[in-house]
RNA sequence: GACCCUAUCAUCUAACGGUUAGGAUACGGCCCUCUCAAGGCCGGUAUACGAGUUCAAAUCUCGUUAGGGUCGCCA
């Protein structure tokens, strides 16, 4: 079990904290806390000042988020995206492997919503990344679903959160763990040019911040002006010290201590940075695994900072490499939302890829064992794949391939039954194409039987179609008759071809089996003077006008109105002799 | 500029310090064959570079180079 202990002492760091052994935890705070005990602490009026709504103790609040009952190593892990209205494909497989770990390890996997950037937010942007999710048999077990909020530790949407943030930035500030401060972005700027102009590390730091050594009259100044003000951690970091941290998939991260005053409540609306509403969610909600981008491993020594002044244990961190693409440079970057149509994870569901196709490319990504174990077990479900986070690669950003994935899907399909592809084509059209949608309706046994053709057991099955958008294109000759294009069949006269689609059509019979039916061309192809034996005609073309390879392209050209396409027996099969001598009579 | 991460075929990757450096995709060839898509067989292509440690290095160490990331009151 996972255990919270809460021990009774004055000290507000004290009162929560994870572990095991509390007391070591008590000494390693006691420790920590010693260093703001020369700090500032603010006095209650000035406090006020800064924190004048009424705000939740912070014991009021941990009291409300009692330990969660899972089973020892049980991991609980979320995806905790910003309501943009678009879900990102990198967002996805974070979100992705973070069920998969969670889900794997009697765990729990909720959705939080970082809606602290009020600027970026968008109406429904929480039910189109659920709905992404949801379209590939992802669901979080608690936070906001598709049911609602759900889940113990609620409210999961960060904005609905502030004053939980308040009232802990109220401590730390208290506490002289946290200050204000009254600079204006314009003299952020300033500071960060003339840094950067003199070579030297950017930011509120060392005797750059202005506002960490301020005296109460200074503050009350600026608060009798009516200037706006953020929280700022008062940093106890030394950047000329090291810290190394153990990371799942980056094994040991040697970084330099945070030294950065970092904003952990914004002037703007009082809501908390990502930082700090990591350090206070994650921290309340008990996440025990945080899977993100190696983008984040750059706060890693500020995050650990934060827990660490709260004397809490922070989460196993996993920091997955960025997922990348080719650009027109020759270049890898970042997949951009911008630039790359398929960066939207809702590219895939609208150009009909099988959700099976895309879940199997990024578990690949992950463990490349995944292929051995697919061929291994070509009828499981994908899920029941045992995603091992230890064994996903530690090297540099794949590149997002699109022709593997691709292939991954043909596989899929090639899996799947006649019926089933109909299903999946048929759901992908009501939603992206309604007028196919109605034919696909109207027609379900002939399509099935179209899907069908070629239709083997997995290997063997055909594999062109592998997403569902092309299911109109592959499908369409059924339904209408071609215009007949006479220049594909060049150099052969229209005579000839006249001749062997009008005595094909005389003798065609839909009851032939695929023998029959070949024999029948072999027979038309004999009285033309077209070569019957390959092998015959490839040594000496010169004595005939053509083979029976040339025969059977007069049949699909005239019937499919292409020079390729599935077996041509089982096409005419389907469109049944009144159609196939229509389209014969050239 | 500072800091961090990474470096094996074109791509994704595998390889207790000892392998003819393996697989998949892509590519090429052959077979099959009414075309195509498949399928079968075969093939070429890789340890970024330079030092060091070691009997032995893709693997450990250092340097160089290259790519990616971070340096926001965005997440």
């Amino acid at each position: 079990m996972i255990t919270v202990s809460r021990f009774i002492s004055n000290s507000f760091f004290d009162m929560f904290i994870v572990s095991k052994s509390p007391l070591k935890i008590k000494q390693k705070c006691d420790i920590l806390f010693a260093k703001f005990k020369k700090g500032k602490k603010m006095t209650p009026e000035i406090l006020d000042l800064l924190f004048p709504n009424k705000l939740p103790t912070v014991a009021e609040i941990e009291s409300k988020y009692p330990p969660r009952q899972l089973p020892e190593g049980a991991v609980v892990s979320r995806l905790a995206p910003s309501p943009t209205g678009y879900l990102h494909i990198g967002n996805f497989y974070q979100g992705f492997m973070a069920e998969r770990l969670a889900h794997q390890h009697n765990g729990v996997f909720f959705l939080r919503v970082e809606d602290t950037d009020q600027a970026r937010k968008v109406d429904g942007a929480v039910e189109v990344v659920l709905n992404a999710l949801a379209h590939y048999g992802i669901h979080p077990d608690e936070g906001r679903t598709l049911k609602g909020e759900v889940g113990a530790y609620a409210p999961y949407t960060q904005s609905e959160r502030k004053e939980i943030y308040q009232a802990y930035a109220k401590e730390l500030v208290a506490k002289g763990a946290a200050y204000p401060c009254f600079c204006t972005s314009e003299e952020i700027d300033m500071v960060r040019k003339i840094q950067s102009k003199q070579g030297l590390r950017t930011g509120y730091y060392g005797h750059y911040a202005k506002c960490r050594n301020l005296t109460d009259d200074e503050i009350l100044t600026n608060l009798k002006a009516g200037k706006p003000f953020c929280i700022r951690l008062k940093s106890t970091g030394d950047y000329s010290k090291r810290i190394v941290v153990d990371d799942l998939l980056k094994g040991k991260v040697s970084l330099p201590e945070y030294d950065v005053d970092v904003p952990i409540i914004k002037a703007t609306d009082g809501l908390p940075t990502y930082h700090f509403a990591h350090l206070i969610d994650d921290h309340l909600m008990q996440t025990t695994h945080v899977v993100r981008g190696e983008e984040w491993l750059s706060s890693l020594p500020l995050h650990i900072q934060l827990f660490n002044l709260m004397g809490w244990q922070p989460p196993k961190y996993a920091h997955h490499a960025l997922l990348q693409k080719l650009g027109e440079d020759g270049k890898r970057r970042k997949i951009s939302k911008r630039l790359d149509p398929e960066a939207n994870i809702a590219y895939f569901a609208e150009h009909g890829y099988p959700q099976d196709a895309v879940l199997e490319y990024l578990l690949n990504l992950m463990n490349a064992s995944f292929e051995d174990w697919r061929k291994q077990n070509p009828t499981t479900p994908v899920l029941d794949f045992p995603m091992d986070i230890h064994k996903i690669s530690n090297t540099a950003g794949a590149l997002f391939d699109m022709i593997k994935l691709n292939s991954i899907a043909r596989e899929v399909v090639a899996r799947m039954t006649a019926e089933e592809v109909y299903d999946k084509v048929l759901t992908w059209a009501k939603e992206y194409k309604p007028e196919y949608a109605t034919l696909l309706e109207n027609n379900r046994e002939k399509c099935i039987a179209i899907l069908n053709i070629e239709r083997g057991i997995g290997a063997k099955s055909r594999k062109d179609l592998f997403k569902w958008e092309d299911a109109k294109h592959e499908m369409e000759f059924f339904f209408e008759a071609p215009a007949y294009d006479e220049s594909l069949l060049a150099p052969m006269t229209h005579e000839d071809i006249q001749k062997v689609a009008s005595e094909f059509a005389a003798i065609y019979e839909p009851a032939d089996d695929n023998q029959a039916w070949f024999a029948k061309v072999k027979q038309v192809a004999e009285q033309n003077g077209f070569a019957i034996d390959m092998k015959a005609y490839k040594v000496d073309p010169s004595g005939y006008k053509g083979s029976v390879a040339d025969v059977a392209k007069i049949l699909r050209v005239a019937i499919t109105g292409r020079t390729q396409s599935p077996d041509l027996c089982s096409i005419m099969k389907i469109l049944g002799k009144e159609e196939v001598v229509e389209r014969l009579k050239i």
